[in-house]
DNA sequence: CGGCCCATGCGCGAAACTGCGTAGCCGCGG
DNA sequence: CCGCGGCTACGCAGTTTCGCGCATGGGCCG
């Protein structure tokens, strides 16, 4: 499948968070080894204070480009399961895959955290072909949902064009009724609920209602 | 959220795979305290042949009612991971959710097991209400796939009363095309396509062409 | 030979789409 | 205060598309 990235998305950068020196010097050598870029963090408070400036008043949405997070559980301070979740509540998961390093074989914590939404787990020590294979797959994943984001965001953005009035009969018409009965429910004229109709189309860019269910329904599932 | 399940879906039922009597008997006593049905089976094989038999010629597709699987990982002859590996090829993992029990911590088979679709891993010896609090979750889970398939069956065989033709047709209408045009493409009269288009309604239980959209695009997501 | 599917023609009434013009309500800025 | 633009709302008229009943005909199959 799409075992490389989409150069149009941007170079991929991998994010390391681990306390020990060692290791993320390590890991850094070992993806610059396989032409991947990487930045690291001693610690998860470090992290999300670069993360929040990141995404704090700029408008470039925080990935901007495919990225992913090497993080290791243990870790003195707020640990890795900590930053994980903040990060899976802010919806940042499908954008930023999350790989976990973790020195002993917790099941629970490992099962868990996957049905959570991390992307994998990797128990140190590991082999350096395993661990930066799982970081390509999670780079691509990143770039999937980037993709997606895209287009799901124009589309959000043409909806917030809307007006008020307008997004009320886009309901109704997405609900496939005629023109006449939508006049009815909001009691107006029907030429004024085409008005509405061919503005919303307009705006949407689509040409039918056929079209506009559609696009909704595309948007719902992403 | 739906802690309890639809009595209209049926009685639940708690499949046991356990090489050994005495796991077995334990757990159909414990789910039994609580009130659930189980079975055992004493191999993957039993198992496998059983289900053979249930979903061959029946018509009543495999699990009728709730249901769920309670699998050790490491059994003599099939092990747990290939019966539920080729429950996943059957697309039966959302229907029939699998929990597996597991006697040593192997944190990569959990996390690949919980990828591939597992709904829990539990380590043994495990809490009597960890259990079963994670069974009766299962079934809940269960019990929605299950009534998401009930519908999407009826669409399906909805579906499957269109002739060829009329297939094609709706195709071109789900892309918002006017009659005129899929008339063009067709090579065949407006009327035609009308009549076909009305076909089409009828048999879906639809009342327009974004009703139509709509419902395709829902049966996609499931 | 019936039954089913596909295809078409004619025609009517309803619905939809468009262009053109009117109008009240608001808020912003000169 | 006035003008201008955006939003909402209507009406009229003309064209196109739709939905549907009615009728016809050919091909295929049991």
């Amino acid at each position: 499948m799409p075992l490389n990235l989409d150069p149009a998305l941007g170079i991929p950068v991998v994010y390391l968070v681990d306390d020990e020196d060692v290791v993320r010097d390590a890991l850094a050598w070992l993806l610059r080894s396989r032409r991947l870029l990487s930045e690291g963090f001693a610690s998860a408070d470090a992290f999300e204070a670069w993360l929040a400036d990141k995404s704090a008043p700029g408008r470039p949405a925080f990935p901007a480009a495919p990225a992913c997070l090497v993080l290791d559980v243990r870790m003195p301070g707020t640990s890795g399961l900590t930053l994980f979740e903040r990060l899976a509540e802010r919806g940042l998961l499908p954008l930023l895959p999350v790989i976990f390093l973790t020195g002993h074989g917790d099941v629970p914590t490992a099962v868990a955290a996957v049905k959570r939404g991390a992307f994998d787990f990797v128990e140190k020590p590991f082999s350096n072909n395993t661990l930066v294979d799982r970081v390509e797959l999670a780079l691509a994943a990143s770039a999937q949902a980037l993709a997606a984001r895209l287009d799901h965001d124009l589309n959000q953005r043409a909806l917030a064009e809307l007006t008020e009035r307008e997004r009320e009969v886009m309901r109704l018409v997405v609900e496939g009724r005629p023109n006449k009965l939508i006049a009815d429910e909001l009691a107006i004229s029907v030429r004024t609920v085409e008005v509405h109709r061919a503005r919303i189309f307009d705006k949407m860019n689509v040409k039918s209602a056929v079209e506009l269910a559609n696009l909704l329904a595309a948007m719902g599932r992403s």
